[in-house]
DNA sequence: TTGGAATGTCAACAAGGCTGACGTAAACTG
DNA sequence: CAGTTTACGTCAGCCTTGTTGACATTCCAA
């Protein structure tokens, strides 16, 4: 386990970039990139007395206009009492509507205020003007690769998530 | 802003990567890649009573033996009180060791015990069957791109970190 | 030698995860 | 139609991990 080389010898090219020395930087510029990645919001959210979930909320209700409360868990992966207390806040101060559902009144479906919209474009305003450094100074090629392997690192569920989100196709 | 096209026009290759709807896919990527990122070992580290700091923590006295808790502090980005919760109970249940230092008594040497080495392998272990996993299935070119796009994602002293950490070159 | 800066520890609080239990309304099913 | 399941909300209580504030120790420089 953990051999660094997969099988003895090589097979086609390099398996150089597999070695434990490899993946554990691998593994620390992924920490210290998802600090820079949160950092821009973050600041924001802290102004405004919220915090890293009620982004998360935001960020996928506006993504997906009028989902429901069970589709957004399962998408951000929390229980629905952890998200409720983020939902409640959100209502309660205008950014959040919650509509009971025409077809299925038991279902809730969720939608950014104008107020709610507004927030959004503010925070991902500054996450993406640090994604687009990045990526600009990175090339069109680097971030092909970025996303490929981001995507092979979810989990099966979450990729599936991802690509619906992305549109359906593969 | 958010123009996302930058200048109006295009110079030389395409500049489609950096439309808003790509930066927000490669957003989301890094939400749910992260996710996976973490899942095994906090699974692991579930069985055992402790949280993401603790293998945060570990992962980097790990990385840099007998490092001070100041240095630790840079790197984690936390604030003091928060590190020294964890630490206590990793020196508590023998998996961390710290050293009076004998130039400076103010200063505090951590190490990893055997007992911290044999997990820090464990989740080391675990995260890099992921992280290996996804590199091979992307191969070499994009793990190229991929470590780019983080590395230009990072804040300017992680990136002074994470590259001291690697070996100081550029 | 004394006062300030640096290092680290203890205490208390807040955010945001979690589980468990319960209630209500609507939908489905035999 | 009766009983079960589903969707959602809520209360209570716990844990981890972030925060600030107060304090002890040590070093160093005026």
């Amino acid at each position: 386990m953990a051999d660094g080389r997969g099988t003895s010898g090589f097979s086609g090219d390099s398996l150089l970039y597999l070695t434990d020395e490899q993946l554990r930087q691998g593994i620390e510029a992924m920490f210290f990139a998802y600090r820079g990645f949160t950092d821009d919001p973050d600041r924001i959210l802290a102004e405004l007395a919220y915090g890293r979930a009620h982004h998360r909320a935001i960020h996928f209700i506006n993504r997906a206009p009028g989902t429901t409360v069970n589709n957004l868990l399962a998408i951000l992966g929390v229980t629905k009492q952890s998200l409720n207390r983020v939902l409640r806040t959100l209502i309660a101060d205008g950014l959040v509507e919650s509509r009971v559902g025409t077809a299925d009144k038991r279902e809730r479906h969720l939608h950014l205020t104008q107020a709610g919209a507004a927030l959004e474009s503010r925070l991902s305003d500054a996450q993406r003007a640090r994604m687009r450094a990045a990526y600009r100074e990175a090339g069109p090629e680097a971030v092909t690769g970025f996303r490929q392997v981001l995507e092979a690192m979810m989990d099966a569920d979450m990729r599936r998530a991802y690509t619906r989100l992305r549109g359906g196709q593969s």
